[in-house]
DNA sequence: TTTCATAATATTGTTAACAATCTTTAAATT
DNA sequence: AATTTAAAGATTGTTAACAATATTATGAAA
């Protein structure tokens, strides 16, 4: 009754659409529309264009896309995969806000992904992988310095833990690990928002390089845990802040 | 120009569909009609009445639940977050299909977010935990020597697995986790097939029963890997065997 | 002025027809 | 007989109108 055939490629299709926008570090398979529409979706929602909470009317995005609402509904139920949006039944959707709770717990679980990838990597390093980090950290280390470097240190960071879930060879947890790191990306952007986080960050990549050189895979993993531990720790620190000045503006 | 306002329960919405009807541990909020269709299919294809690879058509769905198409469509890309169903652009949708390679991921993936799970409940055990644990080792222990019981140990695993991810507090990793076990439960059902097998699995889960009365959370991470490394190993060699033989069927 | 009920408006959900694409069938060619 | 080509059929993608629901605006009552 189901049961026909079983097309050979079906595992090659449904790829992630955002991620690869933004960190595309392969190649991209031709984009269908509602995929394309939610990638811009994505890179304005990820570059704060459109912040946290703000509603999505299905007209609004149809008459600048100029495309009926059905594409339109596709694309929404897309990033809402990648959680960046929220579908709220019969009542739109809106661009995904994390209370501080939840990016705790998003950064948790991308920690014990994290180790994951550092414990295969860790067994059997790539070739490239000792240059790829080294070029990395010095690049981190520049931004770190740049009082403008903010929001590109972040996404640097970013850009190299999908790199090092792409070399650990599991396809699945790299596509799993990007989608979680974009969701909290916007908000790692704030905890390294000034120039004395990012010296410390950069300390803690430089601290990982010299573990992976002399192979200490225990090392790497306490490192991992360090770096995202106090990531969250200071995104939800200056989460609460703003919290705290948007709650006086309402008043 | 996108901002507007932001309900209050933007985020206790956007729960999981199939996952919870098959194994609700929680309240269930009114299903929208495509999730509702969605959960039916998702209950076909985890009750394998949908083989992996089958073809689902749209126009066949829509006949059946006397819906238009637009509701079948959103219905299939729920169940394709879900991980159940793989979408081909312009070519249609198919009942996922897991290369062994791919279950070897996903098993990777889910033993490194339950070693996250374990280390949570390890360091705070909830009141009612051990109760739970140990009679649910009973229940498996009970099943494991009925020659007729594979397909509801597995289930009964998965639960437990479910329910611990719960406990664990850490509300995103519990839905995470819960909807990678659920894209496995079909291929685990395999590796659990025979009593001797079964058997091995309870034997596990009463050890780690004992590890946990005596608060040893390391020996506890250490037998979850062992667990689900032998459960992952099994399943594999069962698949290829399965496709050995559909190999030959063809000819 | 505030609160509540009601009407008006705007938005999402659903449908059915049409367009574009893919698959299958059959014939024609090598 | 095997391969290629072309047409027919089936299936997905898109559109626009309609229905159901939610939000906002208005006015009456406390």
């Amino acid at each position: 009754m189901f049961a026909k055939d079983l097309p050979e490629d079906a595992y090659s299709a449904a790829e992630s659409t955002v991620a690869f926008r933004l960190f595309a570090d392969q190649d991209i398979p031709t984009l269908t529309v509602p995929e394309q529409i939610a990638a811009k979706l994505g890179d304005r929602i990820l570059s704060a264009l459109m912040p946290a909470g703000s509603r999505i009317g299905e007209v609004e995005l149809s008459e600048e896309f100029k495309v009926s609402r059905g594409p339109i509904r596709d694309a929404l139920r897309i990033l809402e995969r990648e959680g960046l949006v929220t579908l709220l039944p019969r009542r739109g959707a809106i661009v995904t806000a994390l209370s501080v709770s939840e990016l705790d717990e998003l950064m948790e679980i991308r920690a014990g992904l994290f180790e994951v990838v550092i414990r295969r990597i860790g067994s059997k390093p790539p070739a490239e992988w000792l240059q790829i980090l080294s070029a990395g950290t010095t690049r981190l280390e520049m931004l770190a310095d740049d009082p403008l470097g903010g929001d590109e240190y972040a996404e640097t960071t970013y850009r190299l833990i999908i790199l090092c879930a792409r070399l650990a060879g599991n396809q699945k947890l790299h596509r799993l690990l990007t989608g979680l790191s974009l969701q909290t990306l916007r908000y790692s952007k704030l905890g390294l928002a000034t120039v004395e986080r990012r010296k410390r960050s950069a300390s803690l990549w430089r601290k990982a390089l010299d573990a992976q050189i002399i192979g200490d895979v225990e090392s790497l993993v306490s490192l991992a845990r360090t770096r995202i531990y106090e990531s969250s720790q200071e995104s939800t620190r200056q989460m609460k802040a703003l919290l705290t000045i948007n709650a006086g503006n309402l008043k």
